[in-house]
DNA sequence: GAATAATATATAGGTAATCTTTATATCGCA
DNA sequence: TGCGATATAAAGATTACCTATATATTATTC
């Protein structure tokens, strides 16, 4: 059994979490995460593409490229990815209540 | 500026966390960790032993060894330890919050 | 008394994710 | 026309975690 690591799956729920907003190239996503978060949290775009290419290869994204001019590809949120966001958010949740327990010394029931 | 990572932090912090506690050896603090999450957070104590020699490198615990028998390092948490406890759980928390707006979709003011 | 499981620490080596850097290209502004 | 911001991509370095192994003691069980 692997031992409980969060900065990945953190990551990719982001991504999905903006999304979930409405569609957006990656760029925008980058901008909208510091935004949202109040600049606790931010991606550097070589953290970011890479998790954007995993995301559609796997089928919770879906990327177009946006016709002429400056090349541009926007995703959006597929089903999958949707029933992840959810389930992720729900399960990093329940982690973070038990990491703040131990942390404050006060481990709920 | 390096993009916001938790695991690593989060690791040393329940180190911490455990030490404020009393003072332990490895496999107790594993146990402990394990037992005071429910199970949300576990240690592989190839990971945990070099969090601790990290740790005691660093001043935030200090590690005595018991003199007779089977051998075990004790760790307490030192006083700069502390203070990084107190910081890195309000830290942590200021950003779970922010966290989880983002994936609720209801990013807070 | 011998075998086995649990306790206890340490480290080497592999994998994977992130970070830094570089490359490429467009658009708006001065 | 040059600069800064926008926009994506990928190569290479770093780092942390995971797996596996080694070593040794104590407790349990047969």
């Amino acid at each position: 059994m692997p031992q409980v690591t969060l900065s990945k799956r953190i990551n990719e729920l982001m991504v999905l979490a903006v999304l979930e907003h409405g569609p957006a190239h990656g760029y925008q996503i980058a901008l909208s995460v510091e935004e949202r978060t109040g600049g606790a949290f931010s991606f550097q775009h070589g953290t970011l593409y890479p998790i954007l290419h995993r995301l559609e290869d796997e089928g919770r994204v879906r990327g177009a490229w946006r016709g002429e001019g400056r090349r541009r590809k926007t995703y959006r949120i597929t089903t999958a990815g949707r029933a992840e966001l959810q389930a992720g958010a729900d399960e990093l949740e329940r982690q973070f209540r038990a990491l703040l327990g131990l942390l404050r010394g006060t481990h709920a029931a």
